[in-house]
RNA sequence: GUGCCUGUAGCUCAACUGGACAGAGCUUCUGACUUCGGAUCAGAAGGUUGCAGGUUCAAAUCCUGCCAGGCACGCCA
């Protein structure tokens, strides 16, 4: 199934070549879109300016020319020229009926699947071992999740990888510190506490202890060499950072298909570097290997350090080979805050040098801060991701319990569970990523206008309506009876609901899942209007029955919408 | 110093990437029937889109210069 923007474009284009065939129609952005306001039609097209310029002719006369020549589009009752030569279209309250009645029948609500025979590996999360998930990582999370399931309802093959952070020089102190600090009882029971106090202790006598930063260093070194007793403390360290880890995904409902490490990609490494110098691409400077940038305006990228390590850089690079290798991916697309632009722009340049034609790309978020400033591990002053979850969930049920007091308690904890972490997870994704962020328990746990439980409210009601039409009208079904759009209100909600392929599609390309948190929060808007202002049950037949249809369409696209953004709608709450 | 980003109602954020009069939520005020769930709805108030120029039919959006804040700028990731 085509969707509205798409259908009516595909008419503009056809049409426009037919209008005027010496165009170069392929220049001309000649895309139909939703209108922002209802006065000026259901649908727009702003072609006419622009033709006008290029065809040398008045923009009205363009757009009259369109009107004039061309068979309507079907489903459109009129076609209206405005303002300076805006192209407006009325689609027919008919015509909307029976593509809403389609839609109903469509288990995929009218959504193509665009990405059907493509495949993006997404890259998101990607904690540190031996540390503990903050809410610095929630963005990532929560952002790169939500992309996931959009693309993989789009028809994409995903493949989401956590590239856990698992190697590197921390590794040094936090062995060495273990063997020293390490509490074994603390350890099992509380794997990350315990690393986290044994790598603070490290670091800090490292700071003041110079013999001490130099035994860590000798220690990465035989870790690095393949030592077997400090390989097997690492692995340790890992197997137990990761059982933490799935205990958060599982709450937060996130599954990767891949759990590939920067350690994955080790012995890859020299390779890296050999083929770069074999294409001649990297040099020689102050000791280290790099990689001249200049004609892309970038400052150099470092590839191997002065001692002989290898750096980020060369990872990200192997695991571009690796994964361009494997699985032939179209996309490869990283979610990370803003810190790394830089560094995603240079080994992007490197791995193209290189010849990977894999589209790569970085959407970045802004940095979480708290009020008083940045945190950092080691300042102590992080907020643990499970604690802002545990918060979520207790807010949500001091609610639960005040507004459902007969609500089982176990139904309660339930309710609140769904409506807490949807809060949290809506925070995130219904605002532009990109934003600077200011951390606050009141905007995290928002449970009241612009948030997961209004839309959850709206899902819950609506469940409501069709419980009491099955009781008060036992053996009816509301789609042997046509949908109507007589009513302005109705006919408004028919439209949007009409609009989600588009919004979907919109969101995926562009890697905005703020873009669908905000539609499904003018969804919700709209709906919420029909349901006070106008009668479903106390209708009359028929009108009862269109009503009830459209009830059902709006709590399956709330429903969808909310599972893309990876946030649950419980029946009642 | 250079690069990227941000600046919109008292507060938190939108604005379909150049489209029509800049929209929501929170807060404040006024209302909501014989009740389908009031975590709701209807309405009011609230704006020189940081400042100054420029580009054009049209600028919050693009260009230039300032102001304020954030982040990053070779051996951390």
């Amino acid at each position: 199934m085509q969707t509205l923007e798409q259908e009516l474009s595909a008419w503009m284009r056809q049409a426009f070549a037919a209008v005027f065939p010496q165009a170069d129609v392929a220049a001309l952005p000649l895309n139909v879109v939703a209108t922002t306001e209802a006065a000026h039609g259901d649908y727009q097209c702003n072609a006419a300016m622009a033709a006008a310029k290029l065809l040398k002719l008045k923009p009205r006369d363009v757009a009259q020319a369109i009107v004039d020549q061309a068979a309507l589009p079907e489903g459109v009752a009129r076609l209206e020229i405005a303002g300076p030569g805006f192209l407006n279209f009325h689609l027919a309250a008919d015509w909307l009926a029976r593509r809403l009645e389609a839609v109903q029948g469509d288990e995929r609500l009218g959504v193509p699947a665009v990405g059907q025979g493509k495949t993006v590996i997404l890259d998101y999360s990607s904690p540190n071992v031996a540390k503990p998930m903050h809410i610095g990582h929630i963005r990532s999370t929560v952002i790169g999740n939500a992309l996931d399931r959009m693309h993989r309802f789009l028809g994409w093959r995903v493949l989401a990888d956590n590239h856990l952070g698992d190697w590197g020089t921390q590794f040094g102190l936090l062995i060495l510190g273990f063997r020293t600090f390490a509490d074994a009882a603390a350890y099992e029971a509380s794997p990350i506490e315990e690393l986290e106090r044994v790598y603070v202790a490290s670091y800090n006598r490292s700071k003041e202890d110079e013999s001490w930063k130099n035994a860590a260093r000798a220690e990465l070194v035989k870790l690095q060499q393949g030592d077997a007793a400090n390989r097997q403390l690492w692995q340790s360290f890992v197997e137990h950072s990761l059982r933490e880890f799935e205990r958060v995904y599982a709450r937060l409902g996130v599954k990767f298909d891949l759990v590939r490490g920067e350690s994955y990609y080790n012995e890859k490494l020299p390779g890296v570097i050999a083929q770069l110098q074999a294409q001649g691409l990297a040099e020689e400077s102050e000791g280290a290997l790099i990689v001249k940038l200049e004609a892309e305006k970038l400052t150099p990228c470092l590839v191997r350090k002065s001692d002989g390590g290898y750096n980020y850089a060369t990872t990200d690079i192997a695991t571009v080979l690796g994964r361009a290798a494997e699985f032939l991916p179209d996309e490869v697309v990283y979610v990370t805050d803003e810190r790394q632009q830089l560094h995603f722009k240079q080994f992007f340049t490197v791995c193209r040098k290189l010849g990977v034609t894999t589209k790569l790309q970085h959407v970045w978020f802004g940095l979480m801060r708290l009020p008083e400033g940045t945190f950092s591990t080691r300042e102590g002053n992080v907020i643990k991701l499970e604690r802002l979850l545990d918060e979520a969930e207790s807010r949500a049920l001091a609610i639960v319990q005040q507004t459902s007091p007969e609500m089982p308690p176990e139904q309660q904890r339930e309710v609140a569970r769904c409506v807490g972490l949807g809060a949290v997870k809506y925070a995130d994704l219904s605002q532009n990523p990109q934003s600077l962020v200011t951390f606050t328990w009141d905007k995290a746990l928002a449970l009241e206008g612009n948030s997961a439980p209004y839309l959850q409210y709206a899902c819950a009601r609506i469940a409501s309506v069709q419980d009491k039409y099955r009781e008060r009208f036992p053996g009816s079904e509301p789609t042997t009876q046509p949908i109507k759009l007589d009513d302005p209100i109705e006919r408004g909600l028919g439209l949007k609901l009409l609009r989600f392929p588009d919004v979907l599609q919109r969101a995926a390309e562009n890697f905005r899942p703020s873009l669908l948190a905000d539609y499904l929060f003018d969804l919700a808007q709209t709906y919420s209007t029909f349901y006070q202002n106008l009668p479903f049950l106390k209708a009359e037949a028929g009108v009862r029955e269109s009503r009830v249809r459209l009830c059902d369409l709006t709590a399956r696209t709330l429903r969808r919408g909310l599972n893309l953004l990876g946030i649950e709608t419980p029946a009642r709450i």
